[in-house]
DNA sequence: TGCGCCCCGTACGCTACCGTATGGCCCGGC
DNA sequence: GCCGGGCCATACGGTAGCGTACGGGGCGCA
């Protein structure tokens, strides 16, 4: 039995809505995003839809706030380390964001951020989390004893390539990507 | 007097609707792009469109191309220089490529390079664009000395670097990003 | 057993597209 | 002057999607 009353399964629903929404998101971009389609996809009609949410903007908004708060979590996570360690976690970060592993996150990310190109919501949001991620990269550039530009230079110069490397297909214009890969860890690195 | 046959103001015609289309493809993405709407802004109807073009799918392939054509006489243009200039031409490549000025280049990349994700067709001509781009980009920095290897790791990065940093909005998370972006500019070119 | 509420199905009107059919205007050639 | 073709307008059928209205089934609870 869940606890007296509030929400249990009317919130479980709810965010499976927005769990098939944000896979459709990353697939199709926010145009793919469709009421009736995501029903059909979870087996109910648009009659479920909008008991939960108001219209396909909640449904958006809610897709928004959800991935926000992920990354907001992700970043500090794993940018949290004993000190000393400082390279290596930034190397992980790195590693970590590149677009081998982890392509559905990538792709949320891309959809996301096409998204925010037409839409100031998604706008303010994407900002709040690169600021959020900004700040843990020069946290440990700063770690490391360099300076506070050298730091700033770092980040943005990871973050940009991070993102810019995930918009190309880099295994098909470069054979030994694996080798240029761990260079530019370094260059960015110092 | 337009040359005896040939398509002259049919021609003209059918550029203008792939500018058209490419405007609001760089604005509303290719989802955006729909024939009633730019007959529209054109001042006709679809029944011109529909003499034009096949269908919106032909639309979709010669704006493809046309962009495909301008980025690739584009970046051999930019790369062209004499020798021993070619770190500032390097240099003037970033610039140009910058999110500050060319904003509607930009937008139409990012736009196209969304529809890449989720169209094979265009994902081949990103990659042949990307190719392309690539090799000029090496061989700058094989001008300069640098080996085949660094030159790829520096070419990759710098690319990565440009496109990444259009998606974001570096103004609003960086006070100083002239400062930045010239430091940047020196960690690449070496 | 009946009542009420959570959750969902059905049916409807509306709009925005795509693509087609068809007709008409204008303009150059004979 | 008339005629043919380039270029476009009008009208239509068809589909997909949004949001609403309404109804009904299941389940806890008296």
């Amino acid at each position: 039995m869940p606890p007296p009353s509030a929400a249990p399964r009317n919130a479980l629903d709810r965010q499976a809505w927005i769990d098939a929404a944000t896979t459709t998101l990353a697939e199709y971009g926010v145009a793919g995003v469709r009421v009736e389609a995501l029903a059909k996809t979870l087996g109910v009609t648009k009659g479920s839809f909008y008991w939960h949410f108001r219209d396909r903007q909640a449904l958006l908004e809610a897709v928004l706030d959800n991935w926000k708060q992920g990354r907001i979590g992700d970043i500090v996570k794993q940018t949290r380390c004993e000190p000393g360690h400082e390279r290596e976690q930034l190397d992980h970060v790195m590693a970590v964001y590149s677009a081998s592993r982890n392509r559905k996150g990538i792709r949320i990310e891309l959809a996301i951020r096409d998204w925010a190109r037409r839409d100031p919501t998604a706008a303010t949001v994407v900002e709040e989390v690169d600021a959020t991620r900004y700040d843990c990269a020069r946290t440990l550039f700063v770690a490391r004893g360099m300076s506070a530009h050298e730091a700033a230079t770092r980040s943005v110069l990871l973050y940009a390539y991070v993102f810019g490397q995930s918009l190309m297909d880099c295994d098909r214009i470069e054979a030994d990507m694996p080798r240029v890969r761990s260079e530019i860890f370094a260059l960015i690195n110092g």
